[in-house]
DNA sequence: ACAATATGGAAAA
DNA sequence: TTTCCCTATTGTA
């Protein structure tokens, strides 16, 4: 779920949905009640991503920023309004989930419950909302930190589930400012400049899979493009960040870029070349929950779908790391190794 | 019924 | 470096 993809499609959910609009703000949990009764029928003015932070604000200087941390969810659904039937169903895994078309939601497996539809309102035909109506939605389900509700104005209705998340909390301008300006460059903003983590990662001792992580290194990067960007550019996670050569790291930059942009725009880690695709080699698709086709992460004791080693696994710094041992061989810097190489 | 697990990060020691 | 916090889901007894 939350890499910085994940964030930054939220924040352009979040934008499309409810920017511009009074929203009604609550916390069924009650963990964010107090904050929620501040913002409650405020117009919400916008939604923005920095690296995996998430800003909402608010007029009057205030933002809501939320951190999904191992397991938050922040899940936008459609809600009842103007007599347009629910068609769609709330989106149950796909965190930030598109309200989604009605085309796709025919296309749901069966399995797929609309708990909208048990709780509806009684009577086939919903009755047009009127200005300053707040739309129908569900009770809330298991622990709702946070729930923000549109409706009753020209746009359709809909409303926001905040679950599990490591932060959820009121800031000031320079409070949301202060968080910003400890991110490294995030590769999905245009304003990032790759420069200021070469410098870091260039002067660092410290291995490159975990300085990939360091969000003041480098914002956005998860356990999961960590891997598979190492292992596309066929570099040991263990390499320290002064061995690496810039072009090295303008590649690696370049190609987070591109892959994460797409993660922004399909909702999922897709990593593997068209030559390595399931169709391409002939094998099933992965099948869990991120969905995405990659190379090494969890795949450990699989073969390597390049080279066919076994691919390994260990902790770094309380994090499972995945490499490919064989396309990923042991850096061995010139001071350490023997006069014979 | 429990236990383990997960794409994260901050606070405490 | 260790501890703690979030929650839902999956696997084991």
């Amino acid at each position: 779920m939350p890499e910085g993809h994940t964030l930054h499609r939220l924040a352009g959910h979040l934008q499309e949905t409810f920017a511009g609009r009074a929203v009604r703000v609550s916390s069924p949990q009650g963990r964010f009640a107090e904050a929620a009764t501040l913002l409650d029928g405020e117009v919400l003015a916008g939604a923005e991503a920095w690296g995996k932070h998430l800003f909402v604000a608010f007029p009057g200087d205030r933002h809501v920023h939320v951190h999904l941390g191992l397991y938050g969810v922040f899940a936008v659904h459609p809600a009842v309004d103007e007599g347009v039937s629910l068609g769609s169903r709330p989106s149950r895994a796909s965190s930030g989930g598109v309200p989604r078309k009605a085309e796709e939601g025919g296309d749901a497996p069966a399995s797929t419950t609309d708990d909208n539809a048990a709780r509806r309102p009684q009577g086939g035909a919903q009755q047009a909302m009127e200005p300053g109506d707040t739309p129908w939605v569900p009770e809330p389900v298991g622990q709702v930190r946070l729930r923000l509700v549109a409706g009753g104005d020209d746009r359709p209705a809909a409303y926001a589930d905040l679950r599990g998340a490591t932060a959820c909390e009121l800031l000031t301008g320079d409070q949301r400012d202060a968080v910003v300006a400890r991110q490294g460059p995030d590769p999905l903003r245009a304003d990032a400049d790759p420069d200021r983590a070469w410098e870091r990662i260039r002067g660092s001792r410290a291995p490159i899979g975990g300085l990939l992580m360091d969000q003041t290194v480098l914002a956005g990067v998860g356990n999961v493009y960590r891997a598979e960007l190492l292992f596309r550019h066929r570099i040991d996670p263990q390499r320290p960040g002064r061995t690496l050569r810039v072009g090295q790291w303008r590649a690696m930059w370049e190609d987070l870029v591109v892959l994460m942009a797409d993660g922004v725009r399909t909702g999922r880690i897709d990593t593997v070349r068209p030559a390595h695709t399931p169709e391409a080699m002939g094998r099933p698709p992965r099948r869990d929950d991120h969905g995405g086709e990659v190379y090494v992460y969890r795949r450990h004791g699989q073969p390597c779908l390049v080279c066919g080693a076994s691919v390994r696994t260990a902790e770094l710094q309380q994090r499972n790391l995945f490499w490919c041992p064989r396309c990923q061989p042991r850096f061995r810097s010139r001071a350490t190794s023997g006069p014979l190489g």
